[in-house]
DNA sequence: GAGTCGTGGGA
DNA sequence: TTCCCAAGACT
């Protein structure tokens, strides 16, 4: 698609009237302070606003400053995270505060490459942090940003296959006057306007501009790439008691799938085989103990990106043998009150929940 | 460069 | 119920 010189300034012009009357008001646009800015953006990486604000004014509290991240445990960063997911993110933070306050004295830094080299920040958020928190003339490609041009566009192939004319497009469009303002407008006009299923084409300040609602495409775009079937895993999970009614946990390795997690130990079921012999097998594997299988707990349903689980799980009694950290980091007896002190994923809280709902009924 | 990496909400 | 997809980065 080809933009004039006039065509640019009125797309420019009319999105920063729109902005200026309809932007969100969101806490982390309150300041030009590169800290918060820069946690707000990692929050943000796939994930929706309104599940951010909430972690995001914990964490400010929690650790003010990039020296009172980069001085917490890991741990304590991974439990603040509990519940956001990709928890890469958080290690990643956790890493590059480190890196700002022994390689910058603390002082975020605001140089193109400096940022890009820090761990968890990509095109997308360098451009985001740089010109929100020092207006620096840097675009953005995040997912409203693909959504808008796509239909400004009428883009005939999935963003993925046309990211370098994206790329392009985004650095064309960016007002160099007003370049946080305006990678703060697109992504508001792609996330309250321009929506996914049903874009508000009526309210868009661009919708003359665009080929795709002047021809009725908007709703058919942006095409997206063929979809692939979830895998299905079935996982027996052991919640194992000791004589002084504590409960064994284990700590997930540091990378990978909720890498420094906590987590109740179990693993899949093979062919021809019960639950039951899943959860003994699996114990003596990762944590060489015998343990006799007990009531059913629970049976959860959770979905992850790439494949889905359904956790059965069982209470179990250690009946041999001294725990060892074969297939994790680090192996822990807990009790009740101890174990909110831990970080665990999603599908584990609900495991804590049903002990202890069991537990008080 | 294709796979990996969470969770919640909306339709 | 099921599917989509969200302020992407890393390997």
């Amino acid at each position: 698609m080809s933009l004039s010189r006039a065509k640019i300034k009125q797309l420019r012009r009319s999105l920063l009237a729109w902005y200026q009357q309809e932007g969100r008001t969101l806490p982390w646009r309150d300041s030009s302070d590169a800290y918060g800015i820069w946690i707000a953006e990692i929050m943000l990486q796939q994930t929706q606003v309104k599940t951010v604000i909430p972690y995001y004014q914990r964490w400010l509290s929690q650790f003010p400053t990039v020296e009172a991240l980069a001085g917490a445990d890991l741990q304590q960063v991974l439990k603040a995270w509990q519940g956001l997911g990709y928890y890469a993110r958080a290690r990643n933070l956790h890493k590059a505060a480190k890196i700002v306050v022994e390689q910058y004295q603390g002082k975020f830094p605001n140089q193109l490459e400096a940022v890009l080299k820090l761990p968890g920040i990509g095109r997308t958020t360098v451009g985001g942090i740089l010109s929100a928190a020092f207006n620096q003339p840097i675009s953005i490609l995040d997912g409203n940003v693909k959504r808008v041009l796509a239909r400004l566009t009428a883009l005939t192939v999935p963003p993925p296959k046309a990211l370098k004319d994206l790329w392009q497009l985004s650095d064309i469009l960016l007002d160099p006057k007003h370049p946080g303002t305006f990678n703060q407008a697109i992504m508001d006009l792609g996330a309250t306007v321009c929506l996914p299923k049903t874009p508000n084409c009526q309210q868009c300040p661009w919708k003359t501009h665009g080929p795709a609602y002047l021809s009725n495409l908007q709703h058919q775009l942006p095409m997206r790439e063929a979809d692939h079937p979830l895998p299905h895993k079935i996982i027996g999970v052991a919640v194992i008691w000791n004589e002084p009614g504590q409960i064994l946990i284990d700590k997930r390795p540091a990378k990978g799938l909720l890498g420094g997690l906590w987590e109740f130990p179990g693993g899949k079921l093979e062919a021809n085989e019960t639950i039951e012999e899943c959860i003994r097998r699996e114990i003596r594997e990762e944590l060489a103990i015998e343990v006799e299988v007990g009531s059913h707990l629970i049976t959860l349903e959770h979905a992850y990106t790439h494949f889905r689980v359904t956790l059965h799980v069982y209470h179990c009694r250690h009946i041999g043998g001294e725990p060892q950290p074969i297939e994790c980091d680090e192996i822990r007896w807990v009790t009740l009150d101890e174990i909110d002190q831990y970080p665990f994923p999603k599908a584990n809280e609900k495991i804590i929940d049903a002990i202890i709902a069991a537990k008080t009924s």
